[in-house]
DNA sequence: TCAATAACAGAGCAGTGCTCTTGCAAATGG
DNA sequence: CCATTTGCAAGAGCACTGCTCTGTTATTGA
């Protein structure tokens, strides 16, 4: 018996890939109030009530499109963390912050629909919790791997900040468990501060929030990444890259990612500014 | 003459207030994208085409809504700074921060319209630049404050980062020269940073990217605040108010706002933890 | 008092999300 | 092989939207 079924479904899944496709156009040309079921049927050729044995409401698409958009800014935080070597935990952090921001450039109403004001009513969906931690889960192995290797360092002398209370203790232990294993809450609270200060700076950019107030934000955010680096704890970028133009590509040098275990004794670094922040 | 034009004028100004207010209400409760002049209108008791002799279009009422949201932040920001002596630097930072997320935590929808993804179309309403300023002028004011008193400290030691390259003093120089007067162009990216870190995490509780990750946001909040003011180099927090519960109101102590000069000196404090961050 | 003007109500247009009914083609079971 | 069930598509239609146009009423300034 040949694929049961398989006509049927492999049309209707080309179909289901097709209506997202134009959808993620109109998206990406007017905006997630711009996307009309209407429009995206009368583009395909197809009937206005058609759409809907595809996608049910019109939230049900955008819903799609958020899964994909969190898929695409994943992949593109992977991708950067995979292209540094392991044990460039700054590098790793810049760069994948880099690519976040590149990403989000590139695709402004993907962004706005996934970090921007929620559009489908008020509920969270669930559907897109699992798709959203994947660049979640980037930062987050960069920190752990980072701690475990023992290389974080305190932001400024032990105990210039009070221990944190038992509210904040139990606040983060759920984020701990769940991505931060071996992670100090001291250090849980400075990744989540990184973590929420890239995606603020991303979306003052983009939203325009920055207007007449920084004009060239390319500078701007490769600082900050240092400076939250930084916080974090991270040792400094291996390479110079970080002064560069890092809208050219993903990272220019270092194309090493397959070899894991040889990289972490390194060979002699290049350049002597290792010691862009001693502490 | 009694006041010319006074009864119609009197009478457009009332109505053009009344509808936005219900307009408000409607965001309030539907958010942006289900504000329906129509609604509005019904509600109201006119004619649906009765509104547009007051706005001209949809935009525009989103844009005033914009404007008094704007306005509504700025005060609360004002008013939270106005609360502290104005030579606790950390306090007015925390302070500012905490009202801004009380603010953004009890109008969800007004912060989504204002901060989250920009509703119409594409431009950036010119109207809009000059109240939007506003929250952003006290924590500039906070920075310049805090810089002219030279109390602000460097956050690790002096040489740690390197210094800025050109582009970034140039990039930096007009937000310098426009808010910034006698701060270095290196605490000017750091006050960026922990600007775009506070509406980052705002941003991020608000629309739901700590679901399931920090349930409780409160302590992580309260801690970020105190690590994004140590980054910059405020001096810590007076009071110890920040380890009690911040939603109970401003803040609950220190009623003196008129006095400045004198509360240079300050009396006594009363406790010890001024060692919070030291450096 | 009278013309000018601002405000208003209502009809109407094009568009939207979504539902219902009808008809057709494909897969399935005996 | 045929009858039946199922999946899919098209069209009409409903309630709603932003917005415009027309005609009418009320207010204003001289």
């Amino acid at each position: 018996m040949p694929p049961s079924t398989g006509l049927r479904a492999r049309l209707r899944a080309e179909l289901t890939v097709e209506i997202k496709d134009e959808a993620r156009r109109q998206l990406a040309a007017e905006g997630a109030p711009g996307l009309s079921l209407r429009a995206v049927t009368r583009e395909l050729g197809m009937s206005s009530s058609a759409i809907y044995r595809y996608f049910p409401s019109r939230d049900d698409l955008l819903t799609a499109l958020i899964v994909d958009a969190y898929d695409a800014v994943g992949a593109a935080a992977e991708e950067a963390d995979a292209t540094c070597r392991r044990d460039d935990y700054g590098g790793r952090w810049c760069a994948t912050g880099r690519a976040i921001r590149r990403w989000s450039l590139d695709n402004p109403h993907e962004y706005a629909l996934v970090y921007g004001s929620p559009v489908p009513g008020y509920r969270a969906p669930e559907d897109t919790v699992g798709p959203a931690s994947r660049v979640t889960l980037v930062l987050a192995r960069l920190v752990v791997d980072a701690a475990q290797a023992g290389v974080l360092t305190r932001p400024v002398s032990d105990g210039a900040l009070p221990p944190l209370g038992a509210d904040g203790l139990a606040a983060l232990r759920t984020l701990v468990a769940l991505a931060l294993p071996d992670v100090t809450e001291d250090v849980a609270v400075r990744a989540v501060a990184a973590w929420t200060q890239l995606f603020g700076i991303i979306s003052f950019e983009l939203f325009g929030h920055f207007h007449r107030v920084i004009d060239e934000v390319d500078p701007v955010f490769e600082r900050t990444l240092l400076e939250m680096g930084r916080l974090v704890g991270f040792p400094p970028p291996r390479t110079d890259a970080t002064r560069g133009r890092p809208q050219d590509g993903v990272e220019p040098g270092r194309t090493t990612d397959t070899d894991d275990v040889a990289d972490r004794h390194g060979l002699p670094t290049d350049d002597e500014d290792e010691v862009w922040y001693l502490v």
